[in-house]
DNA sequence: TATGAATGAGCCTTCATTCAT
DNA sequence: TATGAATGAAGGCTCATTCAT
């Protein structure tokens, strides 16, 4: 009986089972992202399942354990996506530039995933701790953002002392806030920043700014 | 009887009712930014309150009418921290870099204005658009930055073609993110972000990243 | 608000709120002695009060918190009965007689008491910690069956070496198999356990096995 | 298929099936005597048997069944003790003494009986009716205290018309209380009612109780 | 203006039970 | 015989809100 699985990877289980608990988390991460942790209600994610209310609590446990499910989904995500950049080709530059554009593509084309995020600070991150992988990602950015800078710095188009993080950090807040801060700023700016257009031409400011950071 | 009055400023109350009314925001204030709104309580809030929670209805007419009293105070912070900028003295990038620390200083030592603006954009902007001031908000900032930019350009120290509410985007995610995702971050990067020192530090970076982008 | 409050006696509520409280009281005391602390269900109990289930939690704040209540209320009944006793008049043998009738009257009347304190064993006894004047009870008991004993002992019908509180289990024993034991007790043996006969032979049957025991 | 068996014996069945009814019986005993019948849970009984849930039901039926199934065997184990009782040697004080120890020691050593009696009457004896053997207890019980009685009148120990049942109760109630008030009774009058000592001395008292009130 | 009492609706959770394999 | 998955019904509890005073 998985009452109340934890794990993210499931062992041995029908494909029925499996299937029922992805539909479930799918059906979750959308109103978890919508609404908020509180503001989001089980029955109402039940309804929008292939599968029932009791369903959700069979495999999940509580309403926490689905929304940590769901935090962990998402932040598999990203995982994902930030450890599949090559760094062959090209100069630092480049490299740093399409790394950029591509968290910051992310970012955009994952809302769910930015409002989770934010929604987990709203909760002084009280479920990040039991994310899976939280360290690997950590390392691999570090690694990642580490080789390019140390790159560019042999190239000599970037300056010394860049940390890595820092560097994460820099480039991870302009991804964000686009998708974040969305709904307060383009109503106070009365700005787009969702057409195709603003996002494009944000992303390259965005670049804009990093790189002009980082070059000697 | 002045129901649910919307109004910000009050006009011709007791000082009791006025003390009575100020007391509820504060609590709300601290209330909804610490578990947003679905998540804050009328009864706790009442209960860490001054009067009753009938009062909490007399005054702001329902949980909702609060929300809408707190945003409205909050982004007045904001908005008179903003404005109270003078360009006097030295030049552009000083006065630039002087502005951007104040901004995230501002965010820095304001996490509910931070954690409520969160709230609100997890609500799809729904009540932001009845805050007052907004506009002016938006002229001032529009107004400063693009007095500093044009300062700067004559002085050729800052590059052409700046847009003045891109760069408050620039600065307001940098200054934001480093509250706003605080949780997440520190808890995935193992590093401290509140202490006065990686504050100072960050500050500092942020500075120099925006001012990069900005010189010629 | 009094939310779950576990005062025994309340100070300073309505009357109404009084009434409210003491009619939930009633219904929940007469549900948990029927159907046992699991058994009884919150929805079935507020159907049978003049209030709502809402109400349940107002005053009571759970489903244990009420429990406590009707558990308290229901010590303080035979408390009262037992320390309602006169010592004076006839000799030691009549007065204990007398109290022995009373004992097992008072279980014989009070089968929601006896039920009630079942039920409590069967929790292990988790909620009579908090019940008030359990400690007066105990002494009330102690010196009334303490000064008979003495009484009996100076006129010589009693023997030596009586303890009191062995004499009230002795007594208590016996009066409150007969209720609790009722059901299965009566189906074994054929036996009717509840005419008003049948209480009346028993009664007097509990009187003599004490004596007999108290006798020199 | 043995769907919902509700004999106590089963015949023709496999060695396997047989041990697994047992095992949950034996699982079930516990359960329902520590949490009673509305507080056990099926799932944890499950969980606590070497088989599945579903075999529960294929053995027993229902809850109902399975508890049904666990009072039978629960009352099995009194019948036979108090029936191996020898009445040769000795006279009839000691004959009923040792009889009166033997049931006193019965109750102490088995709480879940007492415990699970307890809970058959909270639920009004509903299921002691099924109950096999019951008849037979009645008489052989009937029977050997009638016979013990006689003989302490024809030794001119015993007084005249002592009922056999009678006396059962007093004995019961006297061994019973002991148990089944454990947890109220010690904690209302702060005495330990577990310990070897507590117990040796409490049995001896109720063997003079019962034989007090039979002596002539 | 202020307060304790009250409430309907709905929320999260659990229960005994059954189905498909 | 055995197991993981599934379920309808209900259970305990809480929410924002309002009423009587």
């Amino acid at each position: 009986m998985p009452r109340a699985a934890l794990a993210t990877k499931s062992k041995g289980r029908s494909p029925d089972a499996e299937a029922s608990r992805a539909n479930i988390l799918e059906v979750a991460l959308i109103e978890f992202a919508d609404k908020g942790f509180s503001g989001a209600r089980i029955d109402e994610i039940a309804e929008k399942t292939n599968t029932s209310k009791r369903m959700i609590y069979y495999h999940f446990g509580s309403k926490e354990g689905l929304y940590q499910a769901v935090l962990d989904k998402a932040y598999g995500g990203i995982r994902q996506t930030e450890t599949t950049m090559s760094i062959d080709s090209a100069d630092a530059e480049q490299i740093l530039a399409d790394h950029i554009r591509l968290t910051f593509d992310y970012h955009n084309s994952h809302p769910e995933f930015v409002r989770l995020v934010m929604n987990e600070n709203i909760l002084h991150g009280a479920f990040i701790k039991n994310v899976g992988g939280v360290k690997q990602r950590r390392s691999s950015i570090e690694e990642l953002l580490g080789t390019i800078i140390q790159k560019g710095q042999i190239e000599g188009s970037f300056r010394e002392r860049i940390d890595p993080i820092d560097l994460h950090m820099t480039i991870s807040a302009l991804s964000f806030y686009n998708v974040s801060n969305r709904y307060t700023f383009s109503r106070i700016f009365d700005r787009d920043m969702t057409s195709p257009t603003a996002v494009a031409s944000r992303r390259e400011q965005v670049v804009q700014v990093v790189l002009a950071w980082c070059r000697r």
